[in-house]
This record gives C-alpha cells, sequence and structure tokens, in this order.
DNA sequence: AATTACCTACGAAGATTCTCGTTGACGGCT
DNA sequence: AGCCGTCAACGAGAATCTTCGTAGGTAATT
C-alpha cells in the first residue's frame, strides 16, 4: 500500500507510544497502552504486524523479537490528517480551522505568544 | 445515541451538502453527491436513515418525501473533531496543531491577518 | 526430559461502514 | 384499470477495523 492511508485511531495509539518512545517491541508497546486500556498482548502484535503490511511501521529483527518503528514522523502524519480533515470538515478554509482550535481549548498565553511569533514568521516569508 | 459520534468520511459528504444548501431531501442531496461520485440514490438514502438514527441529522415528514437537516452547526462539528484529532494525533498541544496548519497550505496574507485578529482577541480576553 | 515463559503467526469472530437491489406504496397519466 | 415514475423501508453483502484464542517455535529452568 503506497498509498498513506489514514490511521485509525488503534493505529494512532500505537504510533503514539512508537513516536514517544521511539522504536520498541512489542511488549513495550503493550506495556504503556494496557496501562490507558485494558488489552491483550495479541492485539497490539496483531495491529503491529497490520500496520506493517500497510507500510506503516517497520520491523527490525533481532535475535527472536521484533523491533518495531514508525515509517513517518509525527509531524509528517500530523500535517497528513490535518489535510484530510481540512478538505473534508472544513471546506479547505485553514482560517476558520485555526479559529476553530484557538477556540476549542483555551490556549495558554504562553501558547499564544508561540503562536504568535509562527505568524510573524509566515508574514515576514510573505513580504 | 446521545453521545455524538464521530462523523465517517461518507457521513460528512452528506453533511456538508446539508450545511451548504440547508435543509434537503434524499434526492436533492442525491444531485449534488453524484456529481462528485457515482453512488446510487438508496445508498444515500440509507445513510441518511443511519444518520437519523445516530441522531446527525433530523427529518421532517412533509407530504410524502423526508427532507433532513442537521442536528449541529458545521462549526460544532468542526470543533468536535479538532477536539478529536487534537487528543488522538497532536498530544492536546494547539500550538503544534496551529503550527501544522500554518504549514500544510500557505495561508493567504489576507488570512494571515484574520488570523492575527482573532489572536488579539484571544489574549485579550485573558486579561 | 519435562515444564515454564516468552515470542510470532494465523484464523476467526464481532462490530461498523458503505454499498445497493428489491419491495411495496402512492400518485398521475393514458 | 393499468402503467410509469418517484418515494421510503429493508435486508443483505462486501470491506474494514478491532479484538483475541490457539498453535507452534525457542530458550531457559527445574
Amino acid at each position: 500500500m503506497l498509498l498513506p492511508t489514514r490511521p485509525t485511531d488503534a493505529e494512532l495509539a500505537i504510533l503514539r507510544v512508537l513516536w514517544e518512545r521511539g522504536p520498541s517491541t512489542v511488549r513495550q508497546v503493550f506495556e504503556v497502552l494496557v496501562t490507558e486500556k485494558e488489552l491483550g498482548y495479541t492485539t497490539v502484535l496483531k495491529m503491529l504486524q497490520i500496520m506493517n503490511e500497510k507500510g506503516l511501521v517497520q520491523r527490525e529483527v533481532a535475535d527472536r523479537v521484533h523491533t518495531f518503528s514508525t515509517t513517518q514522523t509525527q509531524s509528517q502524519t500530523q500535517r497528513h490528517m490535518l489535510d484530510d480533515l481540512l478538505d473534508k470538515a472544513f471546506g479547505g478554509s485553514s482560517t476558520s480551522l485555526v479559529m476553530q482550535a484557538l477556540a476549542t481549548r483555551k490556549a495558554s498565553r504562553e501558547e499564544l505568544a508561540e503562536i504568535r511569533k509562527l505568524l510573524d514568521l509566515a508574514e515576514g516569508r510573505k513580504r
């Protein structure tokens, strides 16, 4: 599957772990996820196998354990999913998306300042 | 189903039509969607029935045709989906979400100005 | 050698999504 | 009366997602 499909929720949960912890074994991923939600070891294993077929993760076989790592950075995936959401729910308007993002969760003052800095950058690049 | 589930892609396509055109009959929704994608009339009908059961749309029966309308505004749905995405792919950081949003599609200068205005508002509200 | 512990592989089941064909009802037209 | 077009209802099938039980392999421990 060359086209990067949008990760499902369960897949995202696993990707989150891999992004945070870096390359991990099935057991390591399982240990993290099981604290959030009741689920079996083989469930995680199966998911990782499927994700490997899809190209979402890659595996390295050392000794007899498999170590999995993501094939896309978190940023790449984020951009992807945002792009998708932008098309499907925001009519392509990044303005209204940002607007909603600012409305959704009250950003802290520090966050607002950071966003403003980004804005300056984006605008500066334009003139 | 009281909790608003996240609309699927096919559901979003229908919601988009209803948001744009306002309350519409099955045929009207179908006429719009069929220009974008090959699909049958009964597919749209079935989807609307399901969406009605889920509470995503409500129906009004007049004469013998049913007219459907959304139960949530586009903004409400947008906020919802953003909130969801924020949790599942951005670790709750609206800053990085906004950052990616600005990076994804280059916003026009007008859009940037508008976003800046929003920022002022958000910040003003804080002090 | 037998048991235990951990690993991957695999099949399958249940749920959801999306699609459409068929059916039956209703109204207008000939 | 009989035919045609449009409508909603319904069942069902294909595809995908998510879950886990079972099986088989390997290595250490008893």
